[in-house]
RNA sequence: GGGAGCAUAGCUCAGCUGGUUCAGAGCAUCUGCCUUACAAGCAGAGGGUCCGCGGUUCGAACCCGUGUGCUCCCA
């Protein structure tokens, strides 16, 4: 056959995809030779496929064809997961197009779109997976809400529950105004933003008046810094350091909220940071996690002034309806011309946004249901710090323990449709049961009360899970492990995995918890080691963004270079556990290799059809003996490599000895 | 505020337990070549205060201290 002058990835990727899927060699199913599973990061289905997927899958499809080359039975199981919060923030944006409110939609109503809208656009990122050339195993793909999945989810709820490890409760939770609903801790993301630090007056009560010694009495009032002056319509407190000497005679008498003159106690605690502001705390139980525990401590009430939306409630009693920070602006003038601001100062200070939808996160007193996580953390803990699992690399060992150490309750209810339905069913008094079906709550109530009224009104909880109470069960329920525990031969052969590649990003979402639930409910480490890959930035440093629009379009990338020289540029630049400057130039090599590799090989079709010389004479035998050592050292240098995940450092070994080595001097 | 990490050629990075693979690779740059596999190529060249300062040592890019600059994570 005449082959090109130049290597044409694009006549050649396709077809060969092909022929691989024709002919099976992705699919695994058990046999004698030693397992070598991953099971990839679940990309979200409403995913499209970006750089990071580009760099942790090619990974994987390394890891998972060196495998297989060594020997092992290799299995890569793909898959979707349902990301509540995204998908259902993506199929309402589909519904506000064709003018459909879905706040006006039923339950059903909305799911139905939402399946729709998966069946149509889901899962589109699998399709390009292909286009990047992984070696999945495609008749295992799976997605989190798949029914036997969902089973799985649920039964795991209720047996946590019943266990005393899920418990409903009122508590201080991250709020989402746009998406009105809670995110657990690691849903928010901190940033850096420029604010008014502004100075608020109070105004003594008499009582507070009257013990003021000569020297303070020249002040009427009590000043407090805040950058959210909307809230202070929910203050119940002033607070203040006990050790303080400018405000001991102050404490436990009273001031008044400005506006409003709502009269509320001084209080002290030696949580207050004297240095901070004015040294004095405005204390607002609803709407700061700190101010809650003070307000637990010091029995203050709770006066909610937001609504679910970010505008203001009638317990404000001003401002009611208006956004909080059209609040913030309105009530700062209005203190003004009251004449109780004392000074704004410009500050920086650290503020929550929702990692979805990027607005900022109000906290915020609602009953929710949570899991506690210590009895769960402790083995898993253990696992990472002896070694048991192993991280590579392993300095985030550190940032594991630090987490598993202090870990707090999960909060893991959503107002949200999209998702694992909690089971839990209300009766007309508020009772709660949780059951799998309505049917079996039934049964519950009427054991649990005898007066039980057999035709009485049950209602299902509205929320759904956290997407991440699913994905934890993902290296088992990939194999069905919910439906056959005990005789399930792919679980037991392909479980525990060999390696998990993923982004550090998630190491408290993610990794943590499946190592949680794998000991939990399978006795056994879900993955033997984990590889987290950096971040993929641009060429100037900077994280790779929708809102930069500095992330390339990668299919484009495919189509113009070839997926192999892709798949070369983002691996050379990746160095183990470290971010990678993505430059197009690598993709340019990447392209430059293969047509290296493509005309060795015409080269080689050339000497071929001309006549055999007999390779007896010394100069003929040196090259192949010196050539032939020099690969045998390479390949134990790369076995090393790959051992350690030292994938730039590999693939620099292998284009020099093909390049340097192979072509220049050997050929 | 607490923690982790980084700083080596113009750029991206190797450099393990201090010493003959210690100053390296790729890209970029420069010079000369269309040489029948490849100009998407070949042959060659230049390029470094191993961040600053101090210490340990017979010997430091490497170990210790310190300063500076940068990044990430957590609150």
């Amino acid at each position: 056959m005449e082959l090109s002058k130049n290597y044409l990835p694009q006549q050649t990727e396709d077809k060969w995809y092909a022929h691989w899927l024709e002919q099976g060699y992705f699919n695994s199913t058990p046999d004698d030779k030693p397992a070598y599973t991953i099971v990839i990061p679940p990309p979200n289905v409403t995913g499209v496929l970006h750089m990071g997927h580009a760099l942790n899958n090619s990974v994987q499809d390394v890891l998972i064809r060196y495998a297989k080359l060594k020997g092992y039975n290799t299995c890569w199981v793909p898959g979707t997961d349902h990301a509540s919060i995204a998908t259902e923030a993506k199929v309402a944006a589909m519904l506000r197009d064709q003018g459909i409110d879905k706040n006006d939609l039923s339950r059903e109503e909305f799911l139905k779109y939402a399946w729709e809208w998966k069946e149509k656009y889901g899962g589109i990122i699998l399709q390009q997976l292909k286009k990047l050339g992984c070696a999945l195993d495609w008749k295992r793909t799976a997605f989190t809400m798949d029914d036997d999945y969902y089973n799985a989810v649920i039964d795991v709820f209720i047996d946590l529950y019943n266990k005393g490890h899920i418990y409903r409760g009122v508590k201080m939770i991250n709020w989402d105004p746009k998406a009105k609903t809670a995110l657990s801790d690691e849903e928010v993301v901190h940033k850096e933003v420029n604010s008014k630090l502004v100075y608020i007056k109070y105004k003594l009560a008499e009582d507070a008046l009257s013990s003021s010694t000569d020297e303070v009495r020249s002040s009427d009032s009590i000043t407090i810094a805040t950058v959210r002056p909307e809230t202070i319509l929910g203050d119940v407190a002033i607070c203040v350091h006990p050790e303080d000497e400018r405000y001991q005679h102050l404490v436990g008498k009273h001031c008044y909220v400005p506006l409003i003159d709502r009269k509320i106690p001084i209080i002290a605690d030696d949580y207050i940071d004297i240095e901070f502001g004015t040294g004095c705390l405005k204390v607002t139980p609803a709407h700061d996690i700190n101010d809650y525990n003070l307000g637990v401590k010091h029995h203050l009430q709770v006066i909610d002034t937001l609504n679910e939306d970010g505008t203001m409630s009638a317990a404000a009693q001003l401002y009611v309806g208006e956004d909080r920070f059209a609040v913030r602006k309105k009530i700062v003038e209005d203190l003004q011309s009251a004449g109780h601001v004392e000074k704004v100062e410009d500050y920086k200070n650290q503020v929550g946004y929702s990692e979805r939808t990027d607005v900022v996160i109000e906290p915020r007193l609602s009953m929710q249901w949570w899991c506690n996580m210590e009895t769960l953390a402790k083995p898993a803990l253990d696992a990472v710090m002896n070694d048991e699992i192993k991280f590579y690399p392993a300095k985030f060992k550190n940032t594991y323990r630090h987490w598993m150490a202090n870990i707090k309750d999960w909060c893991i209810s959503r107002q949200l449709r999209w998702g694992h339905r909690i089971p839990a069913w209300y009766d007309e008094n508020g009772q709660v049961v949780i059951a799998k079906t309505e049917q079996e709550a039934r049964e519950k109530f009427s054991i649990q009360n005898p007066g039980f009224q057999s035709d009485a009104t049950l209602r299902q909880d509205a929320d759904v899970l956290d997407t991440w109470f699913s994905s934890w069960l993902w290296p088992m329920e990939v194999f069905g492990w919910n439906k056959n525990k005990e005789n399930n031969g792919d679980l037991n052969y392909y479980y525990p995995t060999a390696t998990l590649v993923t982004a550090p990003e998630i190491i408290f979402f993610w990794v943590a918890r499946m190592i949680m639930a794998g000991i939990e409910y399978r006795k056994q480490i879900p993955f033997q080691q984990v590889y987290f890959t950096g971040i993929v930035r641009d060429n100037q440093g900077r994280k790779m963004s929708k809102q930069l629009n500095n992330s390339p379009d990668l299919l484009q990338m495919i189509d113009e270079y070839g997926a192999d020289a892709v798949r070369f540029g983002v691996l050379i630049s990746s160095p183990a556990g470290n971010d990678l400057l993505f430059d197009m130039s690598s993709v340019e090599q990447g392209k430059m290799f293969c047509n290296k590799l493509w005309n060795a090989l015409k080269l080689l079709q050339i000497l071929k059809q001309k006549e055999q010389v007999e390779n007896n004479n010394e100069a003929e035998i040196f090259p192949s003996v010196y050539f032939a050592a020099k690969l045998n050292q390479v390949k134990s240098e790369i076995d090393e490599d790959i051992r350690e995940f030292k994938l730039s450092e590999a693939l620099k070994k292998v284009y020099s000895l093909i390049w340097t080595d192979y072509c220049s001097d050997y050929l």
